[in-house]
RNA sequence: GCCGCUAUCGUCUAGGGGUUAGGACGGGUGGUUCUCAGCCACCAAACCGGGGUUCGAAUCCCCGUAGCGGUACCA
């Protein structure tokens, strides 16, 4: 008999590693899967191979061109550049299975003609059925492999019913080792497997035969992906053998889970887990990537912040974990304020202004950017996210703000003896602004310490009736520079309002 | 139910037959400062349980327990 596999349409000689991640287009690329491509990427990297995209989309009534295009953005947001696949295409053929139907169709017929698959005229019902009693036998199987030798005459008489027969898979009765790079190697028993379905009966293959095929054909030789699939390795193994295919080395890693130790899902979690959405709040990709690689890898007892260049220097499959790790959006945070802060102000600047502008802030022609870069310079360190610019900035472009009610009751005074000494400080403020040669910060600094002394106001009291008068707030940067950066045109306009208000 | 995987501070983890079980995030306290953030110093916080093996077990073995994943004509 001939070998399908015997006639190659992958030209491509393996010199190194071949990985690929295979999303499935059905939603957004979430954190999990941002994480499994990152290992492929580090993985195929280090080892100076090929990294890949494939698009496992044999689910046609859930998958979507949107979401495939949606998956590519976030990758390269990420910087997770594929060499091949996806829209890139390569030697290998469509990296598309909806695309590759033929291929797995020759596969199939293989598999029949060998006696290794055969038809199952089974009912939804009848699945349902079997199922129900079979756990009421607290069996392992849940398909018993009742149409496995049918008479010609049963065949005859289902399709002259007009059932449609799915395809299954012929689990035999010896051993299956599956050795993982991860977990280790061990032997499943066959009498825990069932015949699994391979092609459904409206004749779209399914994923554990699409998989394997394209694994062998694409000549994977690492598969790294998620401990999901873990039971399905036997099944994917049985298939390759059956059709004479080399098998990859596996490598499971390890779920990410909730904060409740559950696996973080996109029916779960709804976009709490969509990369993209990460990206619009302000995450940095440096600080994503740092952030999902420490998920379950590690590199030793001290480094916690890795460049991607340092990674794909240092990742290691050896030094995954086994079990599952918690999603914490705390280090996150961390992480990206580390990254924001290791940019300079230009650059940080630049990051920045789609976010005033997203806001409205800011048009598009940005104006005065020695004023722009001036901000963020004067927020230091202050952003967790980029778009804590938001929140952080506003006053600087308008004074339409609240001026902030436990704030105003602390520092501006809850009684009218308290208010009236905070009006005449603002007043004597003022004024000495109003008065000031020139309006840099160390004047003003020294002109206002020297009233506040002779006066003998506390700093603090008058810094604060102060701020909260020009941004509504009780904190944020400093007062000097906020004073400056605002002007003095519209500092002695923000004055008297909130003298007014008060 | 069945099959499988896993188990060190709240979280991410290092380590591993004899250690004060280390680091980071988060939390707390104090200092610095016009506030906040930051920075500096310090503090609390862990080897799932039970049996073995051993002079010695958190580490090796077994058994439990718990958690999770899968259990589809989804991937």
């Amino acid at each position: 008999m001939k070998n399908v596999a015997d006639t190659p349409r992958c030209a491509v000689t393996p010199e190194t590693v071949r990985v690929r991640m295979a999303p499935s287009p059905t939603g957004y690329l979430h954190i999990g899967g941002a994480r499994t491509a990152l290992f492929n990427y580090l993985f195929a990297k280090h080892h100076n191979g090929t990294f890949i995209l494939r698009i496992d989309n044999t689910d046609t009534a859930r998958s979507t061109d949107a979401s495939m295009h949606e998956i590519y953005t976030a990758l390269k947001w990420l910087g997770l550049e594929w060499d091949e696949g996806g829209d890139k295409g390569g030697p290998c053929g469509s990296y598309v299975q909806s695309e590759r139907k033929s291929i797995y169709d020759g596969y199939v017929a293989q598999l029949l003609e060998s006696g290794n698959a055969y038809h199952c005229y089974c009912t939804p019902e009848e699945l349902e059925e079997i199922r129900k009693e079979a756990r009421a036998n607290k069996q392992t199987r849940s398909y018993d492999g009742r149409y496995r030798d049918l008479t010609p005459e049963a065949v005859q008489r289902f399709v002259a019913e007009g059932r449609k027969p799915a395809v299954r898979i012929k689990i035999p009765d010896t051993p299956i080792r599956v050795d993982d790079l991860i977990l280790g190697s061990r032997n499943i028993d066959p009498a825990t497997l069932e015949d699994e379905v391979i092609v459904r009966s409206n004749g779209m293959p399914n994923y554990n035969l699409t998989s394997i095929i394209d694994d062998a054909e694409m000549q994977i030789t690492h598969v790294i992906r998620g401990t999901e699939h873990l039971n399905n390795t036997p099944k994917q193994i049985v298939i390759a053998n059956a059709l004479g295919l080399k098998v990859p080395q596996f490598a499971h890693i390890p779920l990410v889970l909730d904060s409740g130790g559950r696996k973080m899902s996109k029916r779960h979690h709804g976009d709490l887990v969509a990369v993209n959405r990460y990206r619009e709040q302000g995450y940095l990709p440096e600080a994503m990537l740092n952030f999902v690689v420490r998920l379950g890898w590690s590199y030793d007892d001290k480094q916690e912040i890795f460049s991607v260049d340092e990674l794909i220097e240092k990742f290691d499959l050896e030094r995954v974990g086994k079990s599952g790790s918690v999603f914490d959006i705390k280090k996150l945070e961390w992480l990206n304020s580390h990254y924001i802060n290791q940019l300079d102000i230009a650059a940080r600047t630049d990051a920045v202004i789609p976010f005033w502008q997203e806001e409205g802030l800011l048009n598009n022609s940005v104006g005065d950017r020695d004023w722009l870069e001036g901000i963020v310079e004067a927020v230091g360190e202050r952003l967790t996210t980029l778009q804590d610019i938001v929140p952080q900035t506003s006053y600087f472009f308008t004074d339409a703000f609240e001026y902030e009610p436990k704030a105003v009751k602390k520092w501006w005074g809850n009684s009218e003896e308290k208010q009236e000494r905070t009006r005449e400080i603002l007043t004597n403020i003022s004024q000495i602004l109003e008065e000031i040669p020139t309006f840099d910060i160390e004047t003003i600094e020294a002109a206002i310490w020297k009233y506040t002394d002779e006066k003998d106001i506390k700093r603090v009291a008058a810094m604060q009736a102060l701020r909260i008068a020009l941004t509504g707030a009780s904190f944020g940067p400093s007062l000097f520079d906020i004073v400056v950066l605002l002007g003095k045109d519209e500092v002695l306009k923000r004055i008297p309002k909130a003298i007014a208000h008060l």
